[in-house]
DNA sequence: TACTTTTATAAAGATTTTATAAAGATTTTG
DNA sequence: CAAAATCTTTATAAAATCTTTATAAAAGTA
C-alpha cells in the first residue's frame, strides 16, 4: 500500500535526500528532480499528487517553473525557499502556489502543511457523499454503494467517479478527465474514457443505456448530476 | 460591486479594525466576531467565503472553534496566532486549517495567502449571467436555464449563445459570428448561421417566431438584447 | 407592383462522436 | 509461476450533431 506521490524539486542533493527520507517515513511515494527542466518533465510523466518546489534552481527561476506548471497542473504546489522577503512570497502565491515555506523549515510543520494541502478544503468529517438517497461514496473506505449494496470498482473507475462527484453539475471536458485521472500524457486517448464511462455506468446506473448520473455532453465531455438539485 | 465575504475572528479590537480596513481596500466584504461563540453564530448565518481565525480567544480555544467549524464549514480557514511553536501549527493544520500565519503578520502576505486560498472557490454569482430574470447562463457549470429549467444546447449552440451574451446590445456581423464560432474558414457559410440561429431561438425564445433575445439585423448580422426593465 | 435579395425553417443526407462488447496485453495477486 | 483482475486496443453499431438542400416568408429595391 503506497500513499500519495510527491515530486520533490531541489538542486541540493542533501535536501532532496532529507525530504525523501522524511516523506517516505510518512508513507508518501517520492520522486525527485534537480533542475527546472527535469521538474517539468517529471511532473508530466508522473502526474504527482503534490509538488514541493524550491525557488532557487540553477537553470531557471522557480517562479517561471511555477507558472509553466500551472498552465496545466491543478494539484497543490508548495514552495520551499531561503528567501523570506514578502515580495517573493506574494509573487509565488499569486503565480499559483498553495503555500510557501521558508528554509530552514521544521519537518513536522512541512508534513502538516502537505497533509492540509492534499486534503484540500474538504473537512475530514465529511467523508461520505450520498446522491439521490441511493448512490454513496465513502471516501475513507474508498468504497461505493448503490442501494446499500457494495459496488466493486477498479482504482481507475473509483478515481473517475470521485472526480465527477466533486464536480457535480459541471461539465468536465474529455481533456480534463483524461489529464486528472490518467495523467497529462493521455489527453488524446478519448476512447479510454468512453470505455471507462461505459463500465462505470454499468456499475452505478440503474439503466446504463439511459443514464441518470453520468450524462454525455457530445463533443465536450461528461456531466455528473444528482437529480434533486439539477 | 462587492467581493467575497471574509469573517474576521479576533478578540482585539485593534486587529479587527486593521483587518477590516485592509480587506475592504482589497475589495472584500468583511464581517467580524470577537468571541468563539459569536464566531460560530456568524459563520452559520453569513456563510462567509473564508474565515480568518485568531487562536487566542477569551472564551474558548481557537483549536476547539476550528474543530466545531469544520464539522460543517467547507471553505478555507486561515489561522492567525501569536504562537509560533510547531506543535500548535501542526495541531491547527490537522484540525482542518488551510493556512497558519504567525502574528505580527505582513499585510501583503496575508492578502496573497487569502487570494491563494480563495482561488478556485469562485462564488457562483461571479460566473453566471441572468437575462430578464428567466434566461440564465452558468459559465461555471456550462449550463443554460430558461425559467429554471435546463435547456440542452449542443456545443456550437452554446458557444454562439455565450458570444451573444458577452456582447449584449451590440450588433454582431455574420462574418464575425462565423469566424468566432466556426473559425476563419467559414466566414461565407451564412446559411450555417441561419440554421443555428433558428435552432437557438427554438430553444431559448418563448416565441421563436417573434424573438425577444436574438434580433435580426437584416443584411448586417444579429443582435442579442435583454430588456431587463421589469 | 414586380422583382431581387435575404432570412427562416424543416427535413434529408453526411459526418462525427459515442457506446459497447469482446479480444489481446499487461499487471497484480495468491 | 499460474490465475485473476485490470488495462488497452479493436471493431462495429448507434446516436448526436453538423451540413446541405429545398422551399416559403420577409425585406429591400427599381
Amino acid at each position: 500500500m503506497t500513499g500519495p506521490l510527491i515530486l520533490v524539486v531541489d538542486d541540493e542533493e542533501q535536501i532532496r535526500k532529507l525530504l525523501e527520507i522524511t516523506l517516505h517515513t510518512s508513507d508518501f511515494s517520492v520522486k525527485a528532480a534537480a533542475t527546472a527542466k527535469e521538474a517539468i518533465i517529471m511532473a508530466k510523466t508522473n502526474n504527482p499528487d503534490l509538488i514541493l518546489l524550491d525557488i532557487g534552481l540553477p537553470d531557471e527561476s522557480g517562479q517561471e517553473v511555477l507558472k509553466k506548471l500551472r498552465q496545466w497542473y491543478t494539484k497543490p504546489i508548495i514552495i520551499l525557499s531561503v528567501q523570506s522577503d514578502e515580495e517573493n512570497i506574494i509573487k509565488a502565491l499569486d503565480n499559483g502556489a498553495n503555500d510557501y515555506l521558508v528554509k530552514p523549515f521544521r519537518t513536522g510543520e512541512l508534513l502538516a502543511r502537505i497533509r492540509s494541502s492534499i486534503r484540500g478544503i474538504i473537512p475530514q468529517s465529511l467523508n461520505t457523499h450520498v446522491f439521490n438517497h441511493e448512490l454513496e461514496i465513502d471516501y475513507n473506505l474508498r468504497a461505493v454503494k448503490k442501494n446499500k449494496e457494495i459496488v466493486k470498482l477498479t482504482a481507475t473507475e473509483y478515481d473517475l467517479l470521485v472526480l465527477f462527484a466533486k464536480n457535480e453539475g459541471r461539465v468536465l471536458t474529455h481533456q480534463y478527465l483524461l489529464r486528472e485521472v490518467w495523467g497529462p500524457g493521455y489527453v488524446n486517448q478519448s476512447q479510454y474514457l468512453r470505455v471507462f464511462i461505459a463500465q462505470l455506468r454499468k456499475k452505478i446506473e440503474t439503466e446504463p443505456n439511459q443514464p441518470e448520473y453520468i450524462l454525455t455532453e457530445s463533443r465536450v465531455g461528461y456531466r455528473f448530476v444528482a437529480k434533486d438539485n439539477f
